[in-house]
Parts: C-alpha cells; sequence; structure tokens
DNA sequence: GACACCTATTCAACAAGTTGAGTATACGGG
DNA sequence: CCCGTATACTCAACTTGTTGAATAGGTGTC
C-alpha cells in the first residue's frame, strides 16, 4: 500500500525515469521507503493506468530512451487522500535483530561480523544523507531552510533518516562492546 | 525469509502457544519482528511439516485447547545456519515518513495529528520496554546481567527497540517544532 | 582489448504480508 | 443482562516484496 504514494511522494519533488527512481528507492539510501527496480516499473505501469502519473519517452544520445513520469493532478489528489487517512503504525523487521535475538555463544563471531557490517552501512548511509543535508541548505541555516522551504516534508525525512541512523550506530557499538566482554577479539576499529 | 527464523529465535526462550507467539509479534510490541496471526498460524504450520518446530495441545480448562510449540534440534540448526548467511540490509517502509515526505502547506493538520499517535505509540511501546528490561534485570545491574546471561540476545534486542523508539520519539518532536513555526496550533501536551 | 560497471528496462514465478472476515466460549465491567 | 474484550485459531484471496535472471549498448580503467 505504501509503495505507490511513496513514488507519488518521490515525484513531487519533480519528473523522474524509472532508472532514477529506482536509484532513490535503492535500500542502501532510501529514507522513507525502498524498493526494487522490478516494483517501481510495475507500480508505475499501475499508476500510469490509473492516471496517477503520465509517462513519456526521453531520447537520448549514446544512452539508450528513458521513459520520465510526472504526477498529475490526479496524483496529488491521491496523495493528499492518503495522507488524510489514518496511519499505519511502523513494523519493525530485521534480519539483523533476529540474529541478535538467536544469537547462542557458539554464534558470537558470525554476529559481530554481520553488526560491524550493519555499522559501516548505517556509516555510509549517515555520510550520504550529511551530503544530501548540504545540498538542502545550499550554504543557508537549518532555520533558513526551514523559513523559505514551501515544503519541508524532505527536510523532515532526512532529519529522521540521520536520527535513524545514529541510533543504529550507537546500538552496533553497544553490541560490539558487549560482545568484546564475552569472546574478546584483538581487531582494530 | 525472515519471518521463519523469528520464529525459531522466538522458541529459543521456551515453548509458546501460537496465540502467545502472537501477541509477541504484534506490531505495538515487537522489537525484533512483527507478523499478524494468520502469518504465525502459517508459518507454524509449514516449520512443523519441515521438522523445525514440534507441536503438540495442550488441554485446558474453560479455555478452548490450544496447541504449544517447542523447537527441535533441526530447528535449532537451522538457525545457526541462518545466523551464519550474509546479512540482508534494513529497509525502511514506513507509511508516516512518506506523508511527512509528501506533505504540502494544507496537509499539515493532518500529518500534525499522525505525529502525535506516532510519538504516543512510541511512549508506549518505549513503556513496555522499559517493563521487560526491569523484568529481564529482575533486580540485577545490566552489567550483572549480561556477566550472569547465557544468552544476551534479548537484552541487546531490547535495547535496540528503546534506543530506536526514543529516536522515534526525538524525531516525531522535532516534527511537531517544525509544524509549531509552520501553523501554530493552541494545543497542549 | 578485456573486464567491470553503468544506463535503462523487463519478465515470470514465487514468497511474504495484508485484508476481511470467520468460529465459539469465557470473562469482566457497567 | 449486555457489551466489549479475551482466548484460540482459521480461511481465501489479494497485494507487496523477492528471486533469478534477462536485454543491449556505453563508459572507464587497467
Amino acid at each position: 500500500m505504501g509503495l505507490r504514494h511513496a513514488v507519488l511522494a518521490s515525484l513531487l519533488e519533480g519528473d523522474a525515469a524509472g532508472y532514477e527512481l529506482s536509484k532513490r528507492f535503492d535500500v542502501s539510501v532510501a529514507n522513507f521507503w525502498s524498493a526494487t527496480p522490478q516494483q517501481l516499473y510495475r507500480e508505475l505501469e499501475r499508476l500510469e493506468s490509473e492516471g496517477f502519473v503520465e509517462g513519456r519517452v526521453v531520447e537520448q544520445q549514446r544512452r539508450p530512451n528513458k521513459r520520465v513520469f510526472a504526477l498529475t493532478p490526479a496524483g496529488r489528489a491521491e496523495l493528499r487522500a492518503f495522507i488524510a487517512q489514518p496511519t499505519r503504525p511502523g513494523a519493525m523487521r530485521d534480519d539483523l535483530l533476529v540474529k541478535v535475538q538467536a544469537a547462542g555463544p557458539d554464534d558470537l563471531p558470525a554476529v559481530r561480523k554481520a553488526i560491524e557490517e550493519r555499522r559501516q552501512q548505517a556509516r555510509e548511509k549517515l555520510a550520504f544523507y550529511d551530503h544530501l543535508h548540504d545540498g538542502l541548505l545550499d550554504g543557508r541555516t537549518d532555520a533558513a531552510h526551514l523559513a523559505e522551504a514551501e515544503r519541508v516534508g524532505p527536510y523532515l525525512t532526512l532529519m529522521g533518516g540521520r536520527l535513524y541512523e545514529q541510533a543504529n550506530i550507537h546500538w552496533c557499538e553497544s553490541v560490539l562492546a558487549v560482545l568484546d566482554e564475552r569472546s574478546p577479539v584483538p581487531d582494530g576499529d
């Protein structure tokens, strides 16, 4: 249910091609919804057939042509209706948490490795968000941006993403500290 | 993929009935995986047919009989194999974030209401986790618990849940502060 | 030049999550 | 007594997410 509105929300920022959307929704960078190219192209077909978006082919040199999608007035209305509806609660579903929950004494090396990877991914995501943040501010302060922006949603979800990844990093480091107490490993970082 | 291992992980804490598992996995309290009763009963059927769990009927007075499930040695092995595999990255998917991202000036009252609800849900979840935390410690300190516990996963995922809900509350309050700047509402809290 | 990756999109089949109910009895509060 | 909730579980159909590829040409590095 959420994917279609996430796509519509993304198109509020401006027209975009499917490939472009695929990059925005990639699990490694997405900060409000993640999706695969297969999902996105399927949903774009549906949204187009329902009149919520309008696609056009853009010819390119030295690259395959691309299909660019634009939000329609019906799509904007659908978004507003979605915002007015009761909101589903956020659902926690994370394979890493399942591993940590299940880990026995013999599993700690594998869990440590997974935690270290997750921490690294969180660091990279945070760096990317900081980069987006700089681009959003464009030299202004946060307060100035908020005072001037027509829509503050992108800023707020970005801040949410940053908070989330910071908490992620913090938790990973707490976990590693506990693992160090239980089975010390002579490595750095 | 994750649900089955989440169920197996939950059964590490001890045998449990389907109804009991439904409560643990309810979206309002779950801190590593959430699932509906329909999913859980279907997955339990599969796990039983594959030999990862063993179910038995427990007769009760004044209540319908219940089916209680126990982890099998094959189930434990399956869990260990799962822990050793590469870990899928966490995927962000949240309807509330989509609404915030999409919100225009006219949507702010609806967004405010949704944020306030989410903050309340996060507060309740955090209170519940604090309660579980107290039960886990059973009068001991965190350090004492960690020193004595055979498996620290439940403690670690609980801490993760607490951190996550604290970040949630923090973000909601930041969002409300921004909304207050934009369209002040004379209400309390 | 070879190889890895990028650009841009597609497909079918399957797995997981959701919807919209339903069964029947017990319990508790007003 | 009535109503809402709890206990315990079930079903089919649907939507959403995933898998495991695939197409073809361009780009960049070694």
